[in-house]
Order: C-alpha cells, then sequence, then structure tokens
DNA sequence: TTGTACGCGTTATCAA
DNA sequence: TTGATAACGCGTACAA
C-alpha cells in the first residue's frame, strides 16, 4: 500500500527501522565500510521499505565532493555548445556526475557570475569556455583553491589548466592552400573578429608575417585568419586587405551583410573562406539571394559542419569540428583530475577533418 | 606554486577575524537579521580580505533549498531542446539559480534515473520533457515527496503537475486546411510516429473519426496527425493510408528514405506536411536529391523553425514554435512553485506562428 | 543588537 | 564487525 508519507525518509529512520546505528546503516547504504551479510540484508530491507534516498547535500558536506561538474558554454542555444554539452553529459552520466550549467554570453562579467555561482556550490571541477584569454583571474584564484579546470575551444594564457582545443591554424591554412592549389588567387575570408586587443588587422598581419605571434591563446576565429594568412604568405600571393570581412557582432544578420559587400567587390574574389557555422550561414544566405553559382562562379570552404550543408544546394565542403568528441573529451580529462592526477597540464589537440563537397572548382 | 593553500574558508574565521560570533557573521553575510553599521563594515571587509564565499551546500542542508532547478531534456543536442533550455537558465540565471542537466534520450529508464539523481541532489524542482505520458510514477512519487514539477512539450496524463505545451493538434489543422484550401487533395504527413501503444495507425484514425479520443497527453506528434485527420475530415477528403508516412526512428535517414517512398508514389501527393523539424530535413533532402520543385511540383508546410528553412532554396513555410518562451515560461512557473504557490495545476498553452516562404501553390 | 547552542543528514574516527 | 560521537558549514531558535 503506497501511503503518501513520502516526506523526508533519512538514514536515522532506516538505522531505526532496521535496529543498527546510523553509523552501520550508513555503511551499508553509503558502501563503505564493513557490515555483517545479515546486518546488510536488514538494513537494505527496511530503506527499500521505507524509500530512503540518500541527501546527497549532506554527504557532499562532509566528503568535501559533489559529484558534479560545472560548465560555462557561451551560448548553450548554438549548435556548437549544444554538442560539446552534449558530450560532457554523456560521459558525467556514465560516471555518476551531475552537471551544472551555465551561459557566459562570451561576457567576462557573466562568466565571473557564472564561475561564482558553480563555485559557492562547491561543483567538483570546471569545464569553461573562457571569455577572455588574458584577465581570467578568477580562473586561476580556482584552480589556485583547489578547484580543477579544463578549458575548451580556446586558453587563457598561462593559465596551468588543462584544455581541448583543435588546431584552427592549420585547418584553415590547408583549407585556404586547397583553394590556393586550385588556382584561386584572390580569397575572401569571412570572420568574428572583435576580441583581439592588441591592435587592428593590419597589425595582426604584420606581427603574423614577423611570425611575433603565439597562436595558442588567440581566439579561434584570429588563429583561423592566422592560417589564412599564412597560406598567403607560403604561396607567395599577395594580401588584400579587402578580401577580410571582419564581422563585429556575432550575428547572422552581420555576416549576412558583410558577404553581400564581399561579392560586391568590383574585383570579386573567386574563394570565399567563412571561419565558422554562423559565418556560412551569413554566407549562403548572401550568395543565394545574389543567386552566385557554387562552385561555377565561387568557390567555399566554410570552417564548422551544420546537417543543412550536406542536403541543401549549394552543398558546402566544410572544415568538421569533432564537436561532441571535444565535450567527451574535456569530461575524462575532468574526471581524471577529480579522481586526484596531478600530472602537469595536459593539451589535447583534437583532429579536424575536411569534408569535401564539390563546392570548390577552378576559377572561372 | 603547487601549493595547498586550498584553505577553505568559512564563516568561522571571518568572524574570528572580525571579532564577533559566527550568528553575527552569518546575519550581515547572508543578508539576514540585524546588525550595526560598525559591525557590518567590520564583518564585511574580513570577508572580502579572507576572500570569503559562501559554501551553498551546507545553507541549502539547513534551509532545504538548494536554488537549483533540475532539467530532463530529451536531447540537449537538439535545436528544440537546447533553446528550451536557453530559456529556462536565462530566468533561473536571472534569479540566482542554478540549473542541474540531464538528457533522457526518450528512454523511460534513463529518465528514471535522471529524476532520481536530481531528487538526491535536492534540487527545489523538476522541469521535464516526460518520456511516457503513463508509466510515470516517479514523477508522481516526486511531486507527492514535495518536489514540485513542470512539464513541457507533452503532459503525463492525470499528473497534477504544471504544464508548458503549444496547441499542435490546432496549428496542424490550420496547416492541413490551408493546403486545401490552396486546392490540395493528396497531402502527404512525415511523422515520427512510435510511441503509441494503444493500437496502429488504422485505430488511430477510427478514434479520431469517432471522437473518442484525448489529445492532450499524446505525443506531440500524434497530435499533429490528430490535426491532419480532423482537416481532411472537415473538408470532407477521404484519407489515403499510404499517405502516412510513419517514421519509426527518430532520424534524419529513416526520415529521408520515408520521404523518398511518399514521392515516388505512383499518384504522387502535391502537398507535404512535415511533423517536426528533423522530418522536414529529412523531406528537404529527398525533395532536392529527386529535383522536386518547390513549390511547382509540391507544396509543403513544416513543424518547427530552422535557420536554413528562411535562407535556403527551397525555403520552408513553417510552424514556429516559441521554443525559448517555452522554457522561460516554464521557468517561471517553476520560480512561482518554489516561491510557495500552492494554486491548482496550471497549463499554459503558447501559440504557435505560421511563417509563409512561399513553399505553398496551388496543386499543377 | 549580539552571542550561545543546536540541528540539518551524512561520513569519519575512534573505541569497544 | 559495530556503535557512540564528532565533524562538515551554515541558519535559527532563544537567551543575554
Amino acid at each position: 500500500m503506497a501511503e503518501k508519507r513520502t516526506d523526508k525518509v533519512t538514514i536515522t529512520e532506516v538505522a531505526l527501522l532496521a535496529g543498527v546505528s546510523t553509523a552501520t546503516a550508513g555503511r551499508v547504504l553509503g558502501g563503505y565500510g564493513y557490515a555483517s551479510e545479515e546486518i546488510k540484508k536488514r538494513v537494505k530491507a527496511s530503506a527499500e521499505r521505507l524509500g530512503y534516498r540518500p541527501n546527497l547535500l549532506a554527504r557532499g558536506l562532509i566528503t568535501g565532493k559533489t559529484r558534479t561538474i560545472g560548465v560555462v558554454a557561451g551560448d548553450i542555444q548554438s549548435p556548437f555548445y549544444s554538442s560539446i554539452l552534449r558530450g560532457i553529459a554523456d560521459v558525467a552520466r556514465a560516471e555518476g556526475f551531475g552537471v551544472l550549467l551555465t551561459n557566459s554570453d562570451e561576457l567576462l562579467a557573466r562568466e565571473l557570475e557564472a564561475v561564482q555561482l558553480l563555485l559557492e556550490k562547491q561543483v567538483d571541477g570546471l569545464i569553461v569556455a573562457p571569455c577572455d584569454t588574458e584577465r581570467s583571474d578568477h580562473l586561476r584564484r580556482a584552480l589556485k583553491g583547489g578547484c580543477p579546470i579544463v578549458q575548451f575551444d580556446r586558453m587563457v594564457k598561462g593559465l596551468g589548466a588543462d584544455a581541448v582545443t583543435v588546431d584552427n591554424r592549420k585547418a584553415s591554412r590547408e583549407a585556404i592552400s586547397s583553394l590556393i592549389d586550385a588556382g584561386h588567387r584572390r580569397i575572401a575570408i569571412l570572420a568574428e573578429l572583435e576580441r583581439w586587443d592588441s591592435g587592428d588587422i593590419s597589425s595582426f598581419i604584420a606581427r603574423v608575417t614577423a611570425r611575433s605571434i603565439e597562436p595558442t591563446t588567440l581566439f579561434p576565429s584570429w588563429q583561423r585568419l592566422f592560417g589564412y594568412v599564412e597560406a598567403h604568405l607560403s604561396a607567395g600571393i599577395d594580401l588584400d586587405r579587402a578580401l577580410i570581412g571582419r564581422v563585429g557582432a556575432y550575428s547572422l544578420e552581420a555576416a549576412r551583410l558583410q558577404a553581400l559587400h564581399l561579392l560586391r567587390l568590383p574585383d570579386r574574389p573567386t574563394g570565399l573562406f567563412t571561419a565558422d557555422g554562423l559565418m556560412t550561414a551569413g554566407a549562403v544566405d548572401a550568395i543565394t539571394s545574389l543567386g552566385v553559382q557554387i562552385p561555377d562562379q565561387l568557390s567555399m570552404i566554410g570552417f564548422d559542419d551544420l546537417d543543412w550543408m550536406s542536403f541543401l544546394k549549394p552543398q558546402i565542403t566544410a572544415v568538421v569540428q569533432p564537436v561532441t568528441a571535444m565535450g567527451q573529451t574535456a569530461a575524462r580529462l575532468m574526471l581524471e583530475r577529480i579522481a586526484g592526477s596531478d600530472s602537469p597540464p595536459r593539451h589535447v589537440t583534437l583532429e579536424l577533418a575536411l569534408t569535401r563537397r564539390g563546392s570548390v572548382s577552378k576559377p572561372a
């Protein structure tokens, strides 16, 4: 007879019913320490009868472990972050861990607030896509305070924490090179390039040319621009600043407008490289509305893979990021840290794959 | 570096430094009770100096409130769930609540496990898309146990809990009617129709016809089929079972194959209604590969709105679900419950909008 | 206005 | 193998 007395049944009541001490009941139910078979049976039966469920808060208070991972994503609504989160959640679930989620919207203030909340909730570790690769004292503090951190997608300069990234620079360089190899000389790039305080695009290019810049802690889109520049340099092709479409806001509309601008240049580019999925979407929108034919009038390669790129016209050759694998890897690194690993910070770089779908041909 | 300066600074140490009791320190830092300005200053200064952060576990253990909401989504990787989660997270963050996320993959066993974990972690409430509208005793138990529940997308039969849904049946009926009004008589539907144990499609149709079925606790795709049938009935058009494309698995490939099948029927349909975003994607894939022209050779309306439907050819007229609003609403209902509202269960039905994009015309 | 003392539900430390 | 008892960090009576 299922009664409605499902109130709070604690280990005390289980122990009482089983006729043992709370310590013994705890040992049986928590799976630590010894207990005779006889007593194990009694305690388990009592727990079952009362519908006992452990209070993980109390356990966490004493063990100092909550078996919860805090995640700071940029925007969980985006395919990129939601796939990463899926990877994290899968690994966490398999190990009996919970996942506490927050969005930063790539705003430092919000990330700070999020980290604060997660730490106060005593998460065992933080998986985070840092907003700012320099001003991240809150992450340093967390780390010093004993909270392991795994970064993904980008890395904070000098933060001694694990990280999972991809080689954006190399993939970009190879993508551009393949366009150059196909005969293209005027290749445009469309990228969201907001966060870099050390000067404008020209100075960035100058520093890439002078090899005086460390790409590891750049934001992905800057790394992709890095590869774009490198590919031109090594092919001996002059860079045309007009072909670098810098999108200020991370919005589809902004990307679309910038793409329109590029495609209406007097000396129109014959190739286009988009630095992420949103840029690709904006570009394709513009391309479709202008009636530009892919690949006859324009060759194209995009970073990130979205489902429609494979089944709609024009199909877009894309650099595919192993997104769920990134999440899984991040979670695994985190679990190892939580388990006590004190190895030096590890940096896992996952492989990128170019999926060719026929959006590249020789220039007209 | 690599020091063990992991001293958790507790309220005791703050009180010590400030020269007051822990109770006073708690009153100041927790913002409850009285304290003189003089002491407030001292305590706050001490807390600041030591870098004190409250341990929310301990607080939760006492107050019985964790300020955390548990969410059981189907698959966070899908645009639908990730948008809902975004809405939930936004409202939660604004109120200082955390969000614990789990995926059920629409599997009852996994949902059970997830609810279990969330309850043990003492979440203040559960926002869930129930896998099974009948066998949900775990939800009933949670509710009885005092844990508020807000359902979204679907509703468990007889569960006295708040819910946020949309009127799938009506929107579907109107969409089909608009196709009928345009002159179509052979309208196919493509839907994932797995979860309904009360018989096969024919018996479902029979029961709809006989008005002997309650649509509220049907799964959305069945509600959409419901509207499809109703629209035919009220227009006096005979149903052709061959036009009901039942997709077994929730996969793009399965949808594509079923769409190909429908489009290759000897007496090909002139209209197509897809019951969700994935079905639309599969259908468009098939349509593109067959070279079928939209809307000249086929008129089409789809449930759910994905970005590519608006900027790629063919553009698809779509029933747009207010996804983030659903999440926000669910979170608000939850917060009201947590705040103590004990009103009878509320069922919020959000409005659906038909966004016309020219994929509907008269039949050839 | 402030301090004392107890309790939240569990695990850890002993001694028995 | 078991059981008192003390933590864990904080909120909340109640007394001062």
